[in-house]
DNA sequence: GTTGGTTGATCAAACGTTCAGCCAATAACA
DNA sequence: TGTTATTGGCTGAACGTTTGATCAACCAAC
């Protein structure tokens, strides 16, 4: 005899944050319940990934990190498959929001503005291990799923051509001759070899060498520009 | 009622290669057939991620593959994840091989050694989207299984070893200065990230393109060494 | 005659998905 | 405002499928 019976209804889960920080309001709606609820299961799921990777990953295993019913992904999601792609939609315009706050703080100045996006890049939110392992999962992952490939290449291409742009404007600035979209992809290169490392080395991987990694490389294309990059970044980090 | 027939035996499979190049032996012995289906599961194994990915990879895809029977991977491996570390394995040795092939043809010097490990890791053989993709499909999975982590790791470490001990001699005969681990920590750094270009972007990725944004970087560093590259590569192009 | 690589039916476990049922939040009405 | 009907997010048992693994049977090589 078929009938589910909700014994336990949980009126109200362990709330994740306040909503609106300016709000007091004790009757979350109905609606931001929802959304709640969805981001739930999104923020599971990348933990899941990060710490029983792709390969080995279930509903089971999201909806207990999630604390809710096995049933629920399917309510919010059209299927496992669906839930992945959002799940890296959801990592990727993490990052994309991430960058572009970081170059309006960083100013006009396109030596600054190059310097903040490294810095972005190896930012404890950004480069760390859970992340990163997340982030390579799809990656891995990319060949065999195209939509995998095209989220993932639309985030690295904006990022791309905003890098090109700031070469760009360094190279007339300084008068240097180097090749300003090959240059970028080798530092997108760079960038994402060093954060594998972070993945791969956890323990040797060391924030400030990785930093210091890529800026000796732009150091050596633009001498005049970042001759001295690490006072920029005391002040920087003074300021803070 | 259980009995299993073996209808069709196929007593001898599509050969995938004549042995040893010398020999006319018709008569393949026990054990070399047996070594022979083993090397066809883990060729069929890589294909199968390759087009297929790690998290969807199932036995029967790979033994459909491989045109062996069902059971036969349980005979050959312990277990299905028995047979991924081998596979993993299996590729790692090949690239170790490779390289230090690259290195014996290379000769003394040592800016030909670097030359010749940085043409090496660019060579079709070596950076192909096929073979990129399942290492990369590996690594992905890598902070889940520490075993993965760890097979990738010692290829990676004896590499890094190896060109850390170039970048010094090349260092010492050059005058140059510059920290030799940490350059080679980038210059690894750099080529897997340009791997995971050919991975990424299939259609816009350049072989020449990737050796030459490496080279780049190592001509910044050790100009005296690398100012004329390109003229070592076409003289090994055209002797080969 | 014996060995040993190979087959394919078979098994229990686990998978993604479905769906009838449930109840708090909301809307409709008084 | 107080009461009732409706909605809709959520539950968990159930379903059909597929998974990795096992093993008795088989036969070519020895």
């Amino acid at each position: 005899m078929a009938f589910g019976g909700g014994t336990s209804h949980l009126p109200q889960r362990t709330s994740r944050a306040g909503s609106s920080p300016g709000s007091q309001a004790k009757a979350p709606t109905r609606v931001a319940r929802k959304e709640a609820t969805r981001q739930q299961i999104l923020a599971a799921t990348i933990e899941a990934i990060a710490d029983g990777g792709l390969a080995d990953l279930t509903l089971t295993k999201i909806t207990d990190r999630a604390e809710v019913s096995r049933g629920l992904v399917n309510f919010h999601f059209d299927s496992k498959e669906q839930l992945l792609v959002e799940t890296l939609e959801f990592l990727t315009l993490e990052y994309l929001a991430s960058w572009k706050r970081a170059l309006e703080r960083a100013g006009a100045d396109a030596g600054d503005r190059l310097l903040a996006l490294v810095q972005n890049d190896f930012h404890p939110s950004i480069c760390n291990r859970k992340k990163v392992a997340v982030w390579f999962a799809f990656r891995g992952e990319s060949k065999s799923r195209p939509t995998y490939l095209e989220v993932c290449n639309r985030a690295d291409g904006e990022f791309t051509t905003t890098i090109v742009g700031l070469l760009e404007t360094l190279k007339s600035e300084g008068g240097y001759r180097f090749d300003a979209i090959r240059a970028a992809h080798g530092l997108g290169a760079l960038i994402e070899g060093l954060w594998l490392d972070c993945l791969m080395y956890p323990q040797a991987f060391r924030r400030n060498e990785a930093i210091a990694t890529t800026m000796e490389v732009l150091t050596a294309l633009m001498p005049k520009h970042f001759k001295d990059w690490r006072e920029t970044d005391e002040r920087e980090a003074a300021s803070a």
